[in-house]
DNA sequence: AGTGTAGTTTGACGATCGCCGTACTACTTC
DNA sequence: GAAGTAGTACGGCGATCGTCAAACTACACT
């Protein structure tokens, strides 16, 4: 049911962070003990939230919503976003008119040890298999 | 595979396993190759199944469906664990009337290195902090 | 001011989920 | 055989999920 779109790898230009920070909108994170196992399950087991992940697990900087070219539309690509972000894998920020997202790594990490780690090995070795096809 | 089961003279109470296997009925197990990291994930997700897949990790042997005094209804039950079975959490088995759980811990472990060790311990630390209410 | 870019909100859709109770099957024991 | 125990199958219910399109907001750059 997949409309358009190549899948492609996101290539990131930024390099600097040109934008300070949006003045207007702030966006809400749940603090570190707020952050639930379960919840963290469950974000990750959808394929493009997981694909979101991964990419941002291999990038060290931050990467705006529109280089992930997912193949779906942009408004679910917003909610795919707001659950990583309510569920505390992501934090995102508006820089200029884009909405930047960085993996909450050391937050995780912090509490679940090991759990990032694994998951983002996992995934690797699977799409090794050819874990990628149906 | 032969039952032997009881044709004379059971002297005393078999502690062991006294079913050896039950006859009739087969269930269903995936492959290794065919577990997927995205339905263990979501398998995981879910606070009953976690509770049972905590449990299973923490005894070595088989434990029956009806050990685990889950605050849901037997139908309900049922369902959590076909989930953690179709899934490839889980290995079940009839004996008697019973059916017999385990996981799956090799094929996981051989699968997804330190997955469901670093899950474990997530779901215990995050216990550990008073996750476990409300 | 006007145009363009990036992302959001809303409302809808079908699918799936977690849950239940009831009725059923499979096995054991009497 | 009959009774009992352990678990299943079958709807059904309300909630959530992933998805979309359309209309909208926020910011940047002419």
């Amino acid at each position: 049911m997949q409309t358009q779109t190549t899948p492609t790898a996101p290539q990131s230009k930024p390099q600097a962070s040109p934008q300070p920070q949006a003045p207007g909108r702030s966006l809400e994170h749940p603090r570190c003990e707020a952050i639930r196992l379960e919840d963290v399950l469950h974000a990750l087991s959808d394929p493009m939230r997981m694909r979101v992940v991964r990419t941002l697990a291999e990038e060290t900087c931050e990467l705006s919503c529109s280089v992930f070219d997912l193949p779906i539309s942009r408004s679910t690509t917003t909610h795919h976003f707001r659950v990583l972000r309510e569920c505390g894998v992501i934090h995102q920020i508006y820089r200029g008119t884009a909405k930047m997202n960085v993996l909450r790594r050391a937050d995780l990490d912090a509490l679940f040890p090991g759990l990032l780690d694994s998951v983002l090995a996992a995934a690797t070795l699977q799409e090794g298999r050819g874990g990628d096809r149906g």
